[in-house]
DNA sequence: TATTGTTATACTCTATAACTATA
DNA sequence: TATAGTTATAGAGTATAACAATA
């Protein structure tokens, strides 16, 4: 049950090397028409789709960064903007067929450069991995909400804490 | 054996939503006083010590990027400069007192901001979340050196091909 | 000639602050 | 007042190119 410092060091080194290996990764095949960050923004329309303000979200990014993407994809004629009906101040987001066409682009090479690396992997070695890596993101993300205000903010942890020590 | 590519894609995903997460968490937590980049150089200073091109090879990083670093850390004190006895173009770091105790902070502060973002976990799950992410550092390090040279250099990968069509 | 390290310059990605328009 | 989006500015991290000193 309880969990070793020494671990944790060793998974936070772990994940900053990973880091390190997918930044030269990124850096030896980088695609010279889309950014890594701006590909982010097309998968995100492209999975949800919708008011700007909710791609940032999902990106986890602020709303300047977001609008500069936005407004570069657009000049580069990848993602439509129109005004959102029903709130004035929104705008909706789409691709466009060439948008579309670039995303599946970036995906296929991306998709193909991995299988090429992960050579000598099996389907289950793949899937654990990626079960892995999804289970850390949503525990962090999960967690990290609830601390946001700090570690003073103990509210719910106090009910459950009463309700243990009975 | 056949790795779908719908599962690399899943893999590519998530691993992408890991570096949002890592992001935002460090955003959250970001210490006023060293980067992320030079507690990357503290450490592998620390681990491996020795000559400026050596560390900059463990970070993946170019010979400027690493001088700039070290060049600041030295300013705060936190790295010595030594010129190497058996070559005089070369430098040996080492980190102070000082530069010690920083990075032990930092490491301390890392460690129980996950350790409670962990919290649930047990000590399997971190190993093993801890085994899944350096294997596939591990994979692709290996693999991405190999591939170097562009997708043309197929000397090792034909010699396997012909053995592997008898 | 090749290598170690530095300086100059530029690129990518991000954030905060100040602003406009709408709710 | 609060929210959606934009523009301006700044900062962190990285790379390439050109250079100095040494091997």
């Amino acid at each position: 049950m309880a969990v070793e410092p020494q671990q944790v060091r060793a998974l936070i080194h772990g994940v900053f090397d990973l880091q390190r290996v997918l930044r030269c990764v990124a850096q030896e095949h980088k695609s010279s028409e889309v950014g890594s960050a701006e590909a982010g923004v097309l998968r995100m329309i492209s999975e949800f789709g919708g008011r700007a303000v909710d791609i940032a979200e999902k990106l986890s990014v602020s709303a300047p960064v977001l609008s500069r993407h936005i407004a570069e994809l657009h000049d580069r004629g990848l993602v439509t903007r129109r005004p959102d009906p029903e709130d004035r101040r929104a705008q909706l987001l789409e691709l466009t067929e060439t948008g579309k066409a670039r995303l599946a682009e970036i995906e296929e090479a991306r998709i193909s450069l991995i299988l090429e690396l992960l050579e000598g992997w099996d389907e289950a070695e793949v899937e654990s991995c990626a079960a892995s890596i999804r289970r850390l993101t949503d525990t962090m993300r999960a967690k990290s909400h609830t601390l946001k205000g700090g570690s003073l903010d103990h509210t719910e942890t106090t009910k459950e804490e009463e309700l243990a020590a009975r």
